[in-house]
DNA sequence: AGGCGTCCGGTTACATTGTAACCATCGGCG
DNA sequence: CGCCGATGGTTACAATGTAACCGGACGCCT
């Protein structure tokens, strides 16, 4: 696993974040790294403790923030089920998704929602429902991990 | 809104158990009449405290115990984005639901989950991924509240 | 009936996750 | 320059969830 990959993307995500005209700060973008470095989802406080070891966040409500920036600008998501984030270099501002979330080695993939997104527009249609948010999250073993059971 | 639709709730729950040959205890028992009685997601502290208010509860970890069972007999489910549960008189062992969560009013409509299961199972599939288990829940505004803006 | 093993829940003490509130600072802008 | 909104530092806490240990209840078997 190079890390090559890892910095490319919070690279792209600060492109994009920049050419949007959104404030990139120090801590901001701190956290953007330290998100994207990992390659699975990984909790609040885990960054804090990553961050405050470098003298690069002072408390927790400052990593909150810094994660909250970033999932409404698109660049992480929150994965409600094992309270943790994850980044994602994407262009769109806010996105839902679907995560294959394995239970083995705790990776977290990320995949496109359009079937289901549609189809969760129909159950909401059919009910007067205003759809906003979509949370899609399926938690099991990936092939890897299936493979060495 | 009458009560008896909960009671019935609750009842049919009992039944339901008792015919599977599950051990229905005095706790399981007022923490699934409490959960029943709202019709609204209700936070496990929420529960500890009526519950302890009726000297039916001690301590948090005996609801938590409750709610795992009741959960893994598909009477109650966690809704994630909330940190909340809410009972479910279905006859399934387990099963996954698709929510539809007001952020108007805090209701949540269970709808059932077979278009995007299907969906699901198709994503993970491509990936060689096992599922094993399904959240999806939508947050936004439901037909009353929608109209109520 | 007696003894055994398992399941259940009481209890204590914490761990983890998330936030309210207040203030200092910084950066842009008139 | 002086104001203003956005950002983050700081403190103190709220809310959510659990580990570990124990005693008692219950079913089951002999």
């Amino acid at each position: 696993m190079s890390t090559a990959h890892h910095c490319d993307a919070a690279a792209r995500a600060e492109q994009v974040l920049a050419r949007r005209g959104a404030r990139i700060t120090q801590l901001r973008r701190d956290v953007l790294r330290a998100l994207m470095r990992e390659d699975r989802p990984v909790g609040a406080y885990q960054l804090f403790d990553q961050l405050k070891a470098r003298d690069a966040a002072s408390a927790p409500p400052a990593v909150y923030r810094a994660l909250d920036f970033l999932v409404g600008e698109g660049m992480a998501h929150k994965l409600q089920s094992l309270n943790a984030y994850v980044g994602c270099a994407c262009f769109e501002h806010a996105h839902d998704a679907h995560f294959l979330i394995c239970r083995g080695c705790n990776a977290a993939e990320e995949v496109p929602t359009t079937a289901i997104r549609k189809q969760v527009d129909t159950d909401a249609a059919e009910r007067g429902f205003a759809v906003e948010r979509m949370v899609v999250e399926t938690v099991g073993l990936c092939a890897d991990c299936k493979g060495r059971a």
